[in-house]
DNA sequence: CAAAGATCATGAATCGTTTCAAGCCACGCT
DNA sequence: AGCGTGGCTTGAAACGATTCATGATCTTTG
């Protein structure tokens, strides 16, 4: 089966190559019957614009990369489907990537999308140094860096965590917990790191001591690890009444197991999880829980990737901060 | 910021521009000495390969499409990675759409794998008719079908849903419920349509009357739906004593809700899910549900979709049924 | 020593599109 | 009649890689 090309169409309808492209492009420069001949002849014979050749042309491409850290969690989804939305209203396509938190395999997402062309990139960094921003910054391409901190250079849109961590153990605080109980992924900087901090400092001002916030840290932030979480925490002596999760999956396996285990929730252990997906609503003890504005977070990272691409002169990159906020519910 | 093509390293090489493209494309035929030269030179210079040319000039890509339905619903993204890390080991890319259950958003999709000149397409059709998928193979892409069934043409690989909806029910009433209900989403044909025909031949080789099973159909399978389902649940009369859920997340909306309302599982109502997501397992009640071999789906399907964009000429199409299994938990 | 290989390097042609200077034509105006 | 104008169309030159027939250089061999 012979790929049909622009040419075709143009033999076809019985007009140069060139008016078939503008016929593409520019519609309103060519006749109506010549349009509509070439409309007719691009249906009859199936032709579909070959994409690699035209960005060749252009040199410039409608297509960004979104580089995500997982698709496993529904938060990441979530801020998928934001950034999804954006790029269609504004014509623009995405290049789905996932690092799976791997540093590896982030480098061959990007060196993918710098293959492809892609005309910016949206990425929660996973191992990215300043280094490799910068050189995709020579490069010309746009670069949103999302749920991370930067100094400038690059257009950064993040939640502020440290707020959020302060709002979670504030409110187990609020609710006269004093023992209490941080349950967590791998501290690495960043999101994570940022709420162990702020709960910290929500703990200092309540005037708690170093030892009365335990700190549970597990290589996952899935329900299983909170499954396991709930184990360990119940070894514990003296037991913590409240506990706040890093994420709302860890939470729900947390109080799913607590359950199990014929803990009263939030009767005799508080939780507060993080995120808000929509398992925290329906989940077996509806989740108090900080809510992350996810879809906007996707939506303006998308926005702000395809202002830089389309006007890179002028420009200026912006660090975009959105707030948390305290979804109460029933688990505290 | 100039562009670096393959000639500025050429230049700098001193080499001609097909030496730079036989050090990319066969090392093996030039000196040593050359190509260290021109690997130095791709290294200062910070060359990448301008993928847009290098398809238009071969005509083919080493890239597939892959077309899910949804990334809310973790059975999804978990076929996703299985198919992920089929392409990865042969060096194929991955390009990534929802369709998100509509007909417009998946034309889309294949509009836009079929500019990109992708060789071949993975895709959980949702309106997706013998015509098109006919068009695409004309147009000398290879297709794979998830989860539908065909009759030849093309190759596809699903699950035996009857055969699932069948262990299912079958295992509520091995387990003696002589009152049982159905909860679901949308009846379309394809895999939720036949778990119901597999649950209905259980019930009527076990004798059941018509009248016996209820059948509650949401509108979105989701932890949501699963949560009305189970107050629609209640207001029956007679109550059902076993439920099956045409998926883990509707079950899981279901169980909590029941147990918000004090219902106790299983001890009087039993609940059966459907996928065994990872969430099943961590799970308020852990779930019993029928596991699908979601990574092996993806794998599969990836496999077949690069066999035949690799070999069209000697190339079978099959059509591969895998078989789901009871995982026993404690929901039922 | 001439001829035949073997080994590498070359550079022009090519893929399918966009772009744009140039051309054509019909029309109205002076 | 001559000229300008506006509306449409044309065709050739890119874009950056790959491919392949050709050539250059060096080795081997009878």
């Amino acid at each position: 089966m012979p790929r049909i090309s622009i040419r075709e169409v143009a033999m076809r309808a019985g007009v140069s190559v060139g008016t078939v492209s503008n016929v593409l492009n520019r519609p309103n420069l060519v006749a109506e019957a010549t349009r509509e001949r070439v409309q007719a002849a691009i249906g009859e014979l199936g032709f579909v614009r070959n994409e690699s050749a035209r960005q060749l042309r252009q040199g410039r491409s409608r297509t960004l990369g979104v580089v995500l850290e997982s698709m496993a969690n529904p938060y990441f989804t979530d801020v998928a489907r934001g950034a999804e939305a954006a790029m269609n209203t504004d014509g623009f396509d995405a290049l789905w990537c996932t690092s799976d938190g791997s540093v590896a395999k982030e480098r061959r997402c990007l060196d993918f999308l710098e293959e492809q062309h892609v005309s910016g990139v949206v990425i929660t960094p996973v191992g990215l140094d300043q280094g490799r921003v910068a050189e995709l910054h020579d490069r010309g391409l746009a670069v949103v860096l999302l749920d991370r901190r930067t100094q400038g250079g690059v257009c950064s849109i993040r939640v502020d965590h440290v707020a959020g961590g302060e709002i979670a153990l504030g409110h187990l605080l609020d609710r006269h917990h004093r023992r209490v109980a941080f349950v967590t992924g791998p501290l690495r900087p960043g999101p994570v790191q940022d709420r162990y901090t702020g709960a910290v400092s929500a703990a200092r001002r309540a005037g708690l001591g170093e030892s009365a916030m335990t700190t549970l840290v597990h290589r996952e932030m899935t329900p299983t690890a909170g499954k396991e979480a709930a184990r360990r925490l119940l070894d514990l002596d003296p037991l913590p009444t409240g506990v706040f999760c890093a994420n709302d999956l860890l939470a729900i396996g947390l109080v799913n197991e607590l359950l199990r285990k014929g803990v009263k929730v939030p009767a005799e252990i508080c939780v507060v999880g993080y995120d808000d997906i929509e398992l925290a609503t329906a989940a077996a003890v509806p989740l108090t829980t900080v809510r992350q504005p996810r879809h906007e977070l996707g939506w303006s990272a998308a926005t702000l990737a395809m202002a830089e691409a389309s006007a890179p002169e002028e420009h200026e990159h912006r660090q975009v901060v959105l707030s948390p906020a305290l979804v109460v519910r029933e688990s505290a």
